[in-house]
DNA sequence: ACAATATGGTTGACAGGTCAACTATATTTT
DNA sequence: AAAATATAGTTGACCTGTCAACCATATTGT
């Protein structure tokens, strides 16, 4: 019950204890971590490139530029990620014919094979985590998530 | 109350909204931009040093290990940061009389304005964060945040 | 049709985080 | 006291994320 803040010693009571960006960036750490090793052990992916396929399973065919605005990724980053799956053979692209600018991207059969064989790990880990909670609670965590980012989205925007 | 799944362009109801890890990632990324901002814009500090010398105004005369396990630093990235706040003038370290391996470590008198120059600022970003929960909804995400934190720690251990 | 502008994507530079090897000093074991 | 082990801190390698510059193609305004 009270073991937030009861813990005696120094160890677990410091004041970045409360602040809302430290205590995200460590938990994000942690699952990061976590999910990279599921990823490394079931499929080889990185973390960046699993979640690229996940939109590419979403969208099916898809663009770059379309799945970066999706899930707000820097498009040099995806540019690069995308470069490594075409070349271990996980994805391919073709040149849209409407606009040559635009390259489309889909599964081969390796991608999809492999993207199989991590998601059923992702999934139990998911819902491993999301057990620890309440269906209310889980409610209740994603809308203050939702809030936080809607203020960080709003107040003081890089430049105006 | 629906707000959550209700959107129905493709535009907010992709898959990996709903995963915890990302959408942490996200919001953290967020929250960092915002206070490297104010830091920047305040005190020319960064976050890692703002990080530390949140401790060193915690602890006061500290090390570095004690720092690096307060906040589950790495410690060579901790050893980087301290010198970078050492080469500028804000920290400064006397090597221990009872052991020689360690540094003691503590403001300069700049290095106290500087963070001084800081600290209201994100005073007030913090507030602003936390103002959007109501005094419920905001212990019950710290509360949520700890779960996560303990579900992390504990799934799947490194090594064993 | 031509210039200006917008968009899709690539690339380079750089800060931050993570891991592992390494040096130096302390502590423990025998 | 010597050998083995632990701890404090430094350094190098590598990877990811972020930013800005850049090229090529499309679109818009005149």
């Amino acid at each position: 019950m009270l073991d937030l803040m009861t813990e005696n010693a120094g160890n677990n009571n410091h004041p970045l204890r409360e602040m809302v960006s430290y205590r995200l960036a460590r938990l994000q750490a942690k699952l990061n971590a976590q999910a990279i090793r599921i990823l490394k052990q079931t499929s080889g992916l990185s973390l960046t490139e699993w979640r690229v396929l996940v939109m590419l399973e979403t969208f099916g065919q898809t663009t770059s530029t379309k799945i970066a605005k999706e899930i707000e990724f820097d498009k040099g980053q995806l540019s690069r990620c995308l470069r490594r799956l075409q070349n271990a053979g996980l994805v391919k692209s073709t040149i849209s014919e409407e606009d040559s600018r635009r390259q489309l991207l889909e599964f081969t059969v390796l991608g999809r094979e492999t993207f199989e064989k991590a998601r059923p790990h992702m999934r139990a880990r998911q819902k491993q985590l999301l057990d620890c909670m309440e269906m209310e609670e889980k409610h209740m965590f994603f809308r203050s998530l939702e809030k936080l980012e809607q203020v960080a989205d709003k107040s003081e925007p890089p430049n105006e």
